[in-house]
DNA sequence: GGTCGTAGCGCAACGCGTTGCAATAGCCAC
DNA sequence: GTGGCTATTGCAACGCGTTGCGCTACGACC
């Protein structure tokens, strides 16, 4: 046995994996995750879910790297290779989406509520979403310069914030 | 003794190193570049020559590990730390600019004329330019969103190009 | 041409992300 | 509950890029 984890049934922890699907009016999108997996063919395990529960706590923006300290703090035998195939599945479901920073270090969106990019200041090293209005400026600008179709998600652009200016 | 070439000062190449600086009314940037940086203190070492070497044959897009590869040719001692530092210090110069590609590899742009970003198609691999207008519409849509000031040499933005929309 | 301070070199090790492969374990059917 | 198919895991190795360190050799000065 290679996991501490109780049974992959174990419902003992607060959150619902599967069953449940509207939890009062706040449906979580994650409720179902499971469900949604099988429905594919795919696995519920218990590395995704710790992936998933990690990731509860994450909405925003989080870098591979901290999703996997996180997740090896849940359970000492995360794998890293483990965590980036799981994000993918993750990613084909739509719950996450990453993209690349400005240092070329992957980052991870949870549960986008609506395609978006991203600025990276250099100056504090925070990241702001552009707005959807602005997004849609430049996807505009792009398709009538050279007729590219542009997916914002993979867009980190760097510069400096506004209170880095000075 | 570790190199196998000649010495520093070996003129038998084609392309005069600092001399010279204007071959008729065609001066080369790379012209003068071992006394630019001598004259800031810094030295005209037989790697560097290489890695210039490379770069005047690859005015355009390329990726580091492409100019690592192509140094290795020529002198098969290079070492892959050495060509970054080099860089590095070329790009001080202003004679090369770096980039994140879409997947987050490292992509030089040799001799920029202007300050451009980059549009990368996730179809064919391409890399193509964004015109300086549209890169200025960019410019100015994040400034006027967030205060943002923008280094449009960092962004590289995935997407489709036309021929590959289909 | 010889001396010497230091910029730069090669090496080795690290961090992030990816991939191939053999072993494991979900989960569906009976 | 059992069996079996195969998705998934963990490992190990790789590739790209970076960094720290001790030694080398560039080039300024005499």
């Amino acid at each position: 046995m290679r996991h501490n984890r109780a049974s992959n049934e174990d419902r003992t922890l607060p959150q619902p994996d599967s069953p449940n699907p509207a939890r009062g009016s706040v449906a979580s999108p994650w409720d179902g995750v499971a469900d949604r997996l099988r429905a594919s063919g795919l696995r519920w395990t218990p590395q995704r879910r710790t992936l998933v529960e990690v990731l509860r706590e994450h909405e925003g923006h989080v870098t591979a790297t901290d999703l996997i300290a996180r997740c090896r703090e849940l359970d000492r035998t995360t794998t890293p290779s483990t965590v980036y195939r799981t994000l993918d599945v993750l990613e084909n479901l739509g719950l996450v989406r990453h993209g690349h920073a400005a240092d070329g270090r992957e980052e991870y969106h949870v549960l986008p509520e609506h395609v978006h990019g991203h600025l990276h200041c250099v100056g504090c090293g925070a990241t702001w979403e552009i707005r959807p209005e602005t997004g849609a400026l430049i996807v505009d600008a792009l398709a009538a310069d050279l007729g590219f179709s542009v997916d914002l998600t993979h867009v980190t652009i760097a510069g400096r914030c506004q209170g880095c200016q000075e």
